[in-house]
DNA sequence: ATAAAACCTAAAGTCAACTCTAGGTCAAGC
DNA sequence: GCTTGACCTAGAGTTGACTTTAGGTTTTAT
């Protein structure tokens, strides 16, 4: 079974531009054609655009994903350095989870801050609440905001 | 207490050429001035800063930050935009989250791929393991790397 | 048989977010 | 007082990842 430009395309959700442009990069040298020189993708392609836009939505850049896809063209002499760059790339994803979920944890301390404002009618209120006005699970995010170096020897606020 | 540029790059972790862009672009209507025109970030600035930092990581763009710094220095008429502004942020990571957890799951089922292809000498073992040798744990994902599309939509392939 | 739609390439254009350069001013240490 | 390093602006340049354009060929539908 396979497919053109254009039906791999609304497969992936993507545009045959982008495609073509991958190919152009070097990302899809695994891509036949037909005798008149247009794209015949296939099944295993499919896959192949699957791992290329995982890699993608990681923050991978296309120079370094053509450069497994390179690693993997070779075959299996290129197998454990396949390994430790999915190991490498995990790494960075737990890592960026982590990263997100604090921003989370700012985010909903914002909604917090513009609820209380809300409903107070000024912004003045959430603001000079002290901390036992606050719920705790927004202590540590609004120390983390306000302090301006992470040393804990001392936080005296004076205007 | 106050900072130039180059100090509260540093406690932020960016560039003094960064900080003065995003003020070139509007992002820091906040920022003050010596007599002599150096810009003198204060604690609050800080706190702004945080601010913006944590939006820009979560991917939204530096336009869309401007728009809520106006926001916020036009003052209480405008807190319930800035309540809904963030409510949809948490929305929008919260997804950042379910799809990047998805992806950890293709990783790490490559991870298992090429270990046991390490293992073996060849990717030819794993790529052709029936499910009942694969770990439950990444039968759905292999599922999902292989269908070209769910059982439900129709499209027709070309043979 | 012909028109429309989808394909092809090469190359230019776009956009966001920086990053660097040039030319100058200001402030701190010797 | 002088040097050095940090600051200033305006504007040009860079990078990555597309996207569009122009000009042409092939496939599909009527």
């Amino acid at each position: 079974m396979s497919y053109t430009v254009g039906e791999m395309a609304k497969m992936l959700n993507t545009t045959p531009s982008t495609l073509r442009y991958y190919d152009k990069e070097g990302l899809l040298p695994f891509v036949g054609r037909s005798v008149s020189g247009i794209r015949m993708f296939t099944d295993t392609d499919y896959e192949w655009l699957q791992i290329i836009g995982c890699l993608k939505k990681t923050g991978m850049s296309l120079k370094d994903i053509r450069k497994y896809i390179y690693m993997a063209m070779q075959g299996d002499d290129t197998i454990d350095e396949r390994l430790q760059l999915f190991l490498k790339q995990k790494e960075a994803v737990e890592k960026q989870l982590a990263e997100i979920n604090e921003t989370l944890d700012i985010i909903n301390f914002k909604c917090w801050y513009y609820q209380t404002a809300k409903e107070a009618g000024s912004t003045e209120v959430p603001k000079n609440m002290s901390l036992d006005e606050i719920p705790e699970q927004f202590h540590a995010v609004r120390e983390k905001l306000r302090r301006p170096n992470k040393a804990e020897t001392y936080e005296q606020k004076v205007e």
